[in-house]
RNA sequence: GUGGCCAUAGUUCAGUUGGUUAGAACGCCAGGUUGUGGCCCUGGAGGUCGUGGGUUCAAAUCCCACUGGUCACCCCA
């Protein structure tokens, strides 16, 4: 026991991975369902692609990034997220020149520097998806019928969909303007961490969680009040949307993502099923950020969800899929002469697409059924001399005890799952 | 990066006001049928009590440091 996983990161062992696998399948499926396809980016990327893309303000570029220098003295990063990935693959593949829209999505793992706690991880992992191409409305809210469909799939019904409208480059700068000078109004009923905010990024004391600040800040106007009238008119298109396909939300005029890149529409699934880290996805849309990734103007829209925070939902709500896969057939062989048949024939079944089990340790016949046991298999089949001599054998089904008399020629003819 | 709590078998934990061979349950291995599992019974293996220092005649137990874990802040998936 001299070597330990790194602080942060975590094995995903037999019988945890099964529940990760129904996560995967159940994601997979839907996104074909919602005409995505699947894009796989390198875990690591430029260090520069990350902090244009998020902003160099942000804590994930300022504290939470794993970087580090190559043999060739280039920066690198472990990606903190999707989104720039995926976008650095559209512009230099110039996905765009072969369709108007793509329609993607991702799922693996990403890095992050913080300390670890309930919900929270150095190495976590994500599924998301990434519309770019189309500025309509109608694909914001695809998104978040896509993360709540992947939910309602799962069996997960403890979430809160959050929506709000943090502007674009024409009524933002305005607001800002107006919300520095109300926020410096009443500096100093903030609390000191809001005060440095409101320095870096001023939209972000409106989420604070300093009940001080919440008081201090409860008349102070909101971007969704002060938006132009094209945003008016796409965050309105929006809710228009979702009620027409009957998805509840709450307008959050406070919500604020913590990347800098979102442009209009943001939203944030949350659960009450999770610790103090309680967003299961985020998203929004970034009509700005192809260009300022070095791509034509091209708008996009698009969600990350954690797959950490989502099996821990699905563990408290029971819905946790049972991991009861055994073999099918196991072989319990008495001599050497047998093993040696029975391993054969194993490998005869497996080829045909059946899962077979037998010993490896040497064990007497009673440990030999007791692991057949352990491990669920189906059936067994007890092989020695008498029956490599007669060609029978006792096919026993595990479930109920009862057993018959079979042919060793043909034993997968005699098997019934 | 800051703070609270925690650290004893593979796992979950117990361990009396410091007192000599550190326990339980589950798991694992073997036996209880000359070739048959689940339940039950019997036995067995398995711990430098996180690491290092200190106090003491004596430390798993008290003190300090470190390391690790965990939860929270910050922020986010």
């Amino acid at each position: 026991m001299k070597f330990k996983s790194i602080k942060g990161t975590k094995d995903i062992l037999p019988g945890e991975v099964e529940a990760w696998q129904h996560v995967e399948r159940v994601v997979h499926r839907v996104m074909r369902d919602f005409n995505y396809r699947e894009i796989r980016t390198p875990v690591f990327e430029t260090t520069a692609l990350f902090s244009r893309s998020i902003g160099e303000l942000t804590d994930i570029v300022n504290k939470e990034m794993y970087t580090f220098l190559d043999r060739s003295e280039e920066s690198v990063t472990l990606k903190p997220e999707g989104t720039a990935s995926v976008l650095r693959a559209y512009i230099q593949n110039n996905l765009g020149e072969q369709s108007p829209l793509v329609k993607v999505y991702y799922m693996g793992p990403m890095f992050r520097q913080e300390r670890p706690q309930a919900g929270r991880l150095r190495q976590f992992h994500q599924f998301g998806a990434e519309a770019i191409g189309s500025q309509s409305p109608l694909l914001d809210v695809e998104m978040t019928a896509l993360a709540l469909e992947i939910y309602s799939q799962l069996g997960i019904k403890q979430f809160e969909l959050k929506i709000n409208s943090v502007g674009c480059e024409k009524c933002r700068p305005q607001y800002k303007e107006l919300l520095v000078a109300e926020l410096t109004r009443i500096q100093s009923k903030l609390s000191p961490e809001s005060q440095a905010r409101l320095k870096q990024n001023p939209l972000r004391v409106l989420d604070s969680k300093d009940e001080g600040d919440k008081a201090a800040t409860k008349n102070v106007p909101l971007m969704k009040d002060h938006l132009c009238t094209e945003c008016v008119e796409h965050f309105t298109k929006v809710q228009q949307l979702l009620n027409a396909i009957g998805i509840k939300y709450a307008i959050d005029g406070r919500l604020v993502r913590g990347l800098d890149y979102y442009t209009k529409t943001a939203y944030e699934i949350t659960s009450t099923a999770l610790g103090s880290q309680d967003a299961l996805a985020g998203g929004g849309r970034y009509d700005l950020l192809v260009e300022k990734l070095g791509g034509k103007p091209t708008p996009g829209v698009g969600f990350a969800a954690g797959i950490e925070r989502l099996l821990m939902v699905l563990e408290k709500s029971g819905n946790t899929p049972k991991d009861e896969a055994g073999p099918v057939l196991f072989f319990v062989a008495l001599d050497n002469s047998s093993l040696t048949w029975a391993f054969a024939e194993a490998t005869k079944l497996r080829a045909k697409g059946i899962a077979v089990e037998l010993d490896y340790l040497g064990r007497s016949v009673k440990a030999q059924m007791r692991e057949a046991n352990r491990q669920n298999a189906r059936y067994v089949v007890v092989v020695g001399e008498t029956e490599l001599k007669s060609g029978k054998a006792k096919l026993k089904d595990m479930r109920n005890g009862g057993e018959q008399e079979i042919s060793l020629e043909r034993i997968d003819g005699s098997l019934q799952s």
